[in-house]
DNA sequence: CGGCTTTGACCAGCGC
DNA sequence: GCGCTGGTCAAAGCCG
């Protein structure tokens, strides 16, 4: 089955959402400051922590970097979930190859790594010192092999992920 | 035995 | 020019 829905197209499989945020070069989710809880019918997640953090996310592509172009980075894409755990298993294969502090999360940030061979994916995990229940995904590439194991618990956490890149 | 996690150090970019 | 922060690597150790 096509389970690659937004964050890992596969490489054949070409869906609408994909492409879309495929074409945009940030679809970032801008749940920040509209975010009003009962709108987003995440009453199973409860509040999402609207928080502006994400803006400065995405300014780290537009510095001074696009006058050369050189130093063109693969689009980030990322989604707030609600779990208990930092290791969101989104069926894919991750290594973990570093972590950091940062300064305005109190809890460290986590970056993996997508073992498949010719996979660049990379993604980094990040709890909010502000609500240790939400975890920060960032996916940066895609991925180009299918999912390798069963998306079966993944499901859920994924139609949360669709709300999100919904916007 | 292989794969993965951990942790410290190193490096590059940016701001001051 | 210096310092800071973020990001990555690499060696060692652990676990399955």
């Amino acid at each position: 089955m096509e389970n690659c829905p937004i964050l890992f197209p596969c490489s054949s499989s070409a869906s609408p959402l994909s492409s879309n945020m495929v074409s945009s070069n940030h679809v970032f989710t801008d749940f920040h400051g509209n975010n009003p809880n009962g709108s987003l019918g995440l009453k199973a997640v409860g509040n999402i922590s609207q928080n502006g953090s994400f803006g400065g996310y995405e300014s780290e592509v537009k510095s001074g970097k696009i006058k050369g172009e050189k130093k063109i980075r693969n689009p980030r894409y990322a989604f707030q979930t609600r779990s208990q755990v930092d290791i969101l298993d989104d069926g894919f294969r991750w290594r973990k190859y570093g972590q950091k502090a940062v300064k305005d999360n109190k809890y460290p940030r986590s970056y993996y790594r997508c073992t498949h061979q010719g996979c660049n994916v990379k993604k980094q995990v990040q709890r909010l010192s502000k609500d240790e229940g939400i975890v920060v995904t960032t996916y940066e590439g895609m991925h180009t092999h299918p999912i390798e194991k069963s998306t079966d618990n993944f499901e859920h956490i994924l139609s949360q992920m669709k709300i999100y890149t919904s916007f």
